[in-house]
DNA sequence: CAGTCTTCTCAGCGCGCTCTCAGCGACAGA
DNA sequence: TCTGTCGCTGAGAGCGCGCTGAGAAGACTG
């Protein structure tokens, strides 16, 4: 899952790309406004953190321009605490949920997901493909009914492969949302494709995990 | 789908081209303005990826000069995020699309295909030729809704020929176009058009992939 | 600081894909 | 019918893609 961090001042930022980090998700860091903006307009990301105070552009008129254009990338706005802006203007402008500083990484954590969980609606709370399962939110994967131990790279891999199950996804786009690099090694991959395999297929005799020689790999929609 | 990118640092014009060539694009390097120039010119392209700082004449000549020319070949240009020229500049010269270093690979990718959809008039995402039909998108191949496996050679070759469906197209325009190359021997197409009906007609028993001799091949609208 | 876990690199290997080649059949012109 | 050309196909060689085991480097834990 792709974040997009808009936030100037440097340790702030820098704390957040760890904490996300950790937690599977691939974030890139924008450092004012204008920067935010075009990142947000070309980036392909699947969430937006956006500080409301910043050099250039502020994160209201980055939230404004965005959602005049049409981009309904959700947004999750940050504000000091005294700042001039308060929650109902930011929701007002097209942000879909609201944190005063100080906040709790716990909670940031909590609504980025409930973010990811709601948008599109139609995305369900719960990634399935046959009798496999995983819970983005409890970071749980179960097959068959037993749970399934990934380590956060396998379970950021496997996401994404859910996400677009059926598809055949390229190892460039894996490397891109997965890694948030394009010119690594594609050899990382296939490692890691070979992990989840020993995880998630062969101890239960499936398939689902296929390799489309040439093009990339596919998740079987069926389980395998 | 001929690529021509103009990028004259070595790791990324190598990453592009890696990448590029794994989405099933034929990709040329060109390594300064000049040389990028010269190879708009006569390489007929279906898309320029062109970077602007450019040795010996920038991304932002090479384009005006072509435009002058009344080459109307889609070009998408790249500039650095701090560069002197900005989206308006290279959008005014007669650019199709702009992106800022760094950009995201896949969007990279998406606004290729954008730029070649649109190119052609609305291409349709999926081609069809009766109940045959290839998704490029999805790397899908089906036949009255029976999935067909090719590889990718094979899938680069029918997508050509249903791009040109009904027209004759000749063994040169193939090589030209799927193998990136003109002075191979012609046989390697004969052979892969053999693949590709013992998978597409043979089966089914059609005839879509016909034969016309001294001139090349026409892939039948109706599907055969 | 040792021990564990995770990530990533590297080299080797096996197989599928690509392409060449030769032989043969189909076709057109004389 | 004969002949030369064009296209088709089966066989097979080479190699590049993808898989894997080993292990180094780094992060985290106790």
């Amino acid at each position: 899952m792709r974040v997009l961090v808009v936030e100037d001042e440097r340790r702030m930022a820098a704390a957040l790309q760890r904490g996300l980090q950790a937690e599977g998700f691939a974030v890139d860091l924008a450092h004012d406004g204008e920067e935010g903006l075009h990142a947000a307009r070309h980036g392909d990301y699947d969430v937006v953190v956006l500080d409301i105070m910043l050099p250039r552009l502020s994160g209201y008129n980055v939230c404004k321009r965005l959602r005049a254009e049409e981009n309904w990338v959700p947004i999750l706005m940050l504000s000091a605490k005294d700042g001039e802006y308060d929650m109902a203007d930011g929701l007002d402008l097209g942000a879909d949920d609201y944190l005063t500083k100080p906040f709790s990484y716990v909670v940031l954590v909590a609504r980025l997901r409930a973010l990811l969980r709601r948008d599109a609606g139609r995305r369900p709370a719960v990634l399935q493909a046959g009798d496999l399962s995983l819970d983005p939110a409890r970071r749980r994967v179960e097959r068959d009914g037993t749970a399934i131990e990934l380590t956060p790279r396998e379970f950021a891999l496997l996401e994404y492969l859910l996400r677009r199950r059926d598809e055949v996804v390229s190892k460039s786009e894996i490397l891109e949302h997965v890694w948030d690099t394009f010119d690594t090694d594609p050899n990382v991959v296939e490692v890691y494709v070979g992990y989840l395999r020993r995880k998630i297929d062969v101890p239960f005799g499936r398939n689902a995990l296929q390799t489309v020689r040439g093009a990339g790999y596919r998740l079987a929609g069926d389980g395998g």
